[in-house]
RNA sequence: CGGGGCGUGGCGCAGUCCGGUAGCGCGCCUGCUUUGGGAGCAGGAAGUCGCAGGUUCAAAUCCUGUCGCCCCGACCA
């Protein structure tokens, strides 16, 4: 391909509304142009590489036994109103129409997702246990109404995502959902290792099935908008959501001080009371009233803790939690919000085992502009239940006792055993050997492909710009020819080319009229892995030069060596340019 | 949805406070020179100043409304 032939437009300037370097140089380069907030259409460059990327998913979900088919991207909406989808997702599920109406297009959704559709399909041909298991996907736009997109196409409202679902008959055994579940892993792995991906594996929230139920695939960076945190002996790593952390100690520093009521007038943050009481945020218990199964439930932490939302629900045995609103607050405590403590509280409330090994603490006194000192878990109020419902900060420990460590990441891939919350609400059912209707056990499998892109330019980038992994870099090589008014560097640029193309190494000539400079500016800024430069200089001595874009090695070889070497440099990296999950 | 910022040639920005000929850099076009790290000179094209009202002799600038984009937070199957 002929640079003046294609189309790239690059910039020099970093444009203010790009923050991270996968965003702004995905402009640069001409990757990407922004059409609206959250949608980006794919310039050529940016297409060829979202094409390779899609091709080596496509390549390893086969290969895993995974078939590919296509569904429709408009949905009734009916159909997600029978998994009752269409209140849990809310404003995330995009609707056609000016809603209110009763037309179809207010009964028309665009899918942010196809739990329904493929049990849907499942249900209506596969009724015996003889055709399952079967695992289906698709690589097809999504779209969701995420209320604030963000850092390039790492959050935005349409994007491509590959979309795996296996049907079982069972969980364990020859063709149970952990066999599939175990086969897409891998093949999430080699997805990822193939398009040179620094990734991790963690845990993450699981569903009803509990267990080993759900991993996601994590690129650290500083552009992610996810924690991961790992043990430092890498035993252990998960999600923020999901990451456990050992008890604490009891630090033992207790005077065992009397209950005091103090007057804390208009203080009612973690940040007032402490400031205003000359005490740490951690020497205080937060109470937080919550609302679930249309019950309260007060939950406790620390001062400077998180309660976990996901923790609280699983700890108290709920389906969801939410936080209480002011007239529940107010009914609970008998106060107004902010002062709500333990001590005399009559509700149903979960300590966070931090809390059992708190003395001399602080607490709201459950009475407006109130709180009280001296509290002592276990002396001053009773623990009736205690569990982990906080999240993980820096300082804490994995269970097994090893640091975490925390490490900002995307997530590019989430694989997850749903169990049969979809086939049991659209009645996806298969018959036994005996002739008895079971539900189907399902498994669903998401990787973001544009994802792996922005998160490939994260972690190879430098202040030159992009440094693409061979496999998914739009081309092989760049031929930088200098001077395109020399008829000697026109015509072996040329020659180079074709016999390039011709040995089926993908290469873009450089056959602009511009400086060096400019030239090596793009190609740099690009990211093509290898770069030949074709000038006077070198022709001088009777070679050019091959230099790869990551290492800035350069080898000075006869013209005539150049297409076989190149051609070896390619498959060489291909076959060997592979990453090992981060542990 | 709350808080903040910004909308001016294709891109990056100044001008807005204090109303009076719409400017700079990059890019683009033409010509000449130049070719190993984003060239130089000369000439040139290109802007309903987001949109709609209003005030005024006069609005990019003041007022009202509205739309869009970015950032922080909330939310995130």
């Amino acid at each position: 391909m002929k640079w003046t032939r294609f189309f790239i437009p690059t910039t020099k300037e970093t444009p203010t509304d790009a923050k991270v370097p996968s965003h702004q140089l995905m402009i640069r380069a001409g990757i990407i142009r922004q059409v609206v907030a959250g949608a980006y259409s794919y310039l050529p460059l940016g297409f060829r590489t979202l094409r390779k990327a899609e091709a080596i998913v496509r390549e390893e979900m086969n290969k895993a036994g995974a078939i590919e088919l296509h569904m429709a991207a408009m949905h009734p909406v009916e159909l997600w109103e029978q998994t009752g989808r269409v209140a849990a997702m809310g404003d995330v599920l995009l609707r056609l129409g000016g809603g209110g109406g009763d037309d179809w297009r207010s009964r028309t959704v665009l899918g942010p997702t196809h739990e329904e559709i493929i049990t849907e399909i499942v249900r209506a041909y596969i009724t015996s246990y003889k055709q399952l298991p079967v695992t289906l996907y698709q690589i097809q736009t999504k779209f969701r109404g995420e209320a604030r997109p963000k850092s390039g196409v790492l959050r935005t409202r349409e994007f491509l995502m590959k979309d795996a679902y296996s049907f079982h008959t069972c969980k364990e055994g020859s063709g149970g959902l952990d066999e599939t579940y175990q086969r897409m892993y891998d093949a999430y792995c080699a997805i990822f290792s193939r398009c040179g991906l620094p990734y991790t594996v963690v845990e993450a929230e699981s569903g009803p099935i509990g267990g080993d139920a759900s991993h996601e695939f994590m690129v650290p960076t500083d552009a992610g908008e996810d924690y991961l945190v790992q043990a430092e002996d890498g035993s252990y790593a998960a999600n923020l959501e999901r990451a456990e952390v050992a008890p604490l100690e009891d630090p033992q520093d207790g005077t065992n001080a009397p209950l005091k009521e103090v007057h804390t007038p208009n203080s009612s943050t973690i940040e007032e009371v402490s400031a205003f009481l000359g005490c740490k945020p951690s020497d205080l218990i937060k109470t937080i009233i919550y609302e679930a199964d249309g019950k309260p439930l007060v939950a406790l932490v620390r001062g400077n803790h998180e309660v976990n939302e996901g923790k609280l629900a699983r700890a108290a045995q709920v389906s969801s939690v939410t936080a209480a609103d002011p007239p529940l607050i107010e009914k609970v405590t008998g106060a107004d919000v902010g002062f709500a403590g333990p001590v005399g509280l009559n509700a149903r409330i979960i300590a966070d085992q931090a809390v059992t090994v708190m003395n001399d603490a602080v607490t709201g006194a459950n009475k407006t502009d109130y709180h009280i000192t001296g509290v002592n878990p276990g002396r001053d109020f009773e623990f009736k239940e205690i569990a982990d419902i906080r999240n993980a900060v820096e300082g804490d420990r994995a269970p097994n006792g090893s640091p975490l460590i925390f490490k900002k990441c995307i997530e590019v891939g989430h694989v997850f055993k749903l169990g049969t919350k979809y086939s049991d609400a659209l009645g996806a059912n298969f018959l036994d050997e005996g002739g008895k209707s079971h539900p189907m056990i399902m498994g669903c499998y998401g990787i973001g492909v544009n994802r792996i892109m922005a998160g490939a330019i994260e972690a190879w980038h430098d202040d030159n710009g992009i440094s693409w992994p061979m496999a998914i870099a739009p081309f092989h090589v760049v031929i930088c020819a200098l001077d395109m008014r020399d008829q000697t560097v026109t015509e072996l640029a040329g020659k180079l080319h074709d016999d390039l193309e011709a040995a089926g190494v993908e290469v873009l000539l450089d056959d602009r009229d511009a400086r060096p400079g400019f030239k090596f500016k793009d190609a740099e800024l690009i990211g093509i892995p290898i770069r030949i430069t074709v000038g006077k200089k070198g022709l001088a001595d009777g070679v050019v030069e091959i230099q790869t874009r990551r290492t800035k090695e350069v080898q000075k070889v006869k013209p005539e060596k150049a297409v076989m070497l190149i051609r070896d440099m390619v498959a060489t990296a291909l076959q060997t340019e592979r990453t090992e999950p981060i542990t």
